[in-house]
DNA sequence: ACGTCTGTTCAAGAAAATTTGAACGAACTG
DNA sequence: CAGTTCGTTCAAATTTTCTTGAACAGACGT
């Protein structure tokens, strides 16, 4: 699980944490986490605050302990959809974007050329277009597959091919 | 798409590179690539030779001219595709197997152990087989985006459920 | 066959990230 | 209100990852 979250683009310690909390079947306090993965507290304490950021964990209090108990959040689903939502859409909207800003430097550019130069900045227009309606065909999927519903990777394909 | 890419798991400068290359007209020699990036050759050799063996580049040759020259693989889908067969479908299968060691070991462990520890033992296996049903779910999903079919993230939601 | 031009590999150096211990502050106890 | 116990934050230190220049190897032309 550690693999796993780290090639997702999040800190190792996190996957393992909330691996740890995920197969306890009460919840644990940082002492304990510490101690059974081996961390200094303050990793823990780092790890654990942005799990919890990111609601796989969360804080529980059992009456009578001082202590903060945590436990994680079973419904790996729901955390997927999470990390779409805050993450993968932001993303791709900066892409996007970042392409019409491209574009729009290149229309700035574009009168004060020679003919050559002209050919290539219409090129680069084109070939921008065709990613900003990539990326675009892109939010539209991963906003479905947050809201649950059908995919159609064919979209990708066709945003491709008309031109 | 440096950011981009950088995000997806691979070297920023690939992502670099492979833009360049995408804008361009006409296929370009690693001097050139250098040149506009502000890289050494050496990093241009390097970032570029994943970017070949990822199948993002392919070398072409001019008519008398003795450097290689590059040009980029314009279809995004085929790359998406390519990287999910090779690189997201291992992920998944090493963490099913991962999963499934990790119950053999407890199912070894578990004729020693107290009445407490069994408990846990047994909640850990559940919660695994949790984790198993929604890998695979994965991997099916997978596979049909590689094959460009239908794909319903619903299906993910009911691995976690139904138990 | 020699010199030149390309591309790749490698080890050393630079940059970036993770990790940790210590200090701080908040919350509770007696 | 003093004394603990926790949790968090910060900057220093370590580890890891990137980057680079130099050395190497292959191909070509003369």
């Amino acid at each position: 699980m550690g693999r796993l979250m780290e090639f997702w683009g999040f800190r190792r310690h996190m996957g393992r944490l909330w691996t740890i909390l995920y197969l306890s079947p009460d919840p644990m306090t940082t002492t304990e986490l510490a101690e059974t993965l081996q961390l200094s507290s303050s990793a823990v304490s780092l790890s654990l605050g942005e799990l919890v950021h990111w609601g796989a964990v969360k804080k529980t209090w059992l009456p009578g302990e001082r202590k903060d108990f945590y436990q994680a959040e079973s419904s790996v689903w729901k955390l997927l959809r999470r990390v779409y939502e805050r993450r993968e859409l932001n993303l791709i909207r900066e892409a996007i974007d970042a392409f019409g800003d491209a574009q729009r430097h290149l229309d700035e550019a574009r009168s004060g050329l020679n003919r050559e130069d002209r050919r290539r900045v219409d090129y680069m227009h084109k070939r921008l277009s065709h990613l900003s309606a990539l990326s675009k065909a892109g939010e539209r999927l991963v906003r479905l597959l947050i809201a649950g519903r059908m995919i159609n990777p064919a979209d990708l394909q066709s945003a491709e091919e008309e031109e």
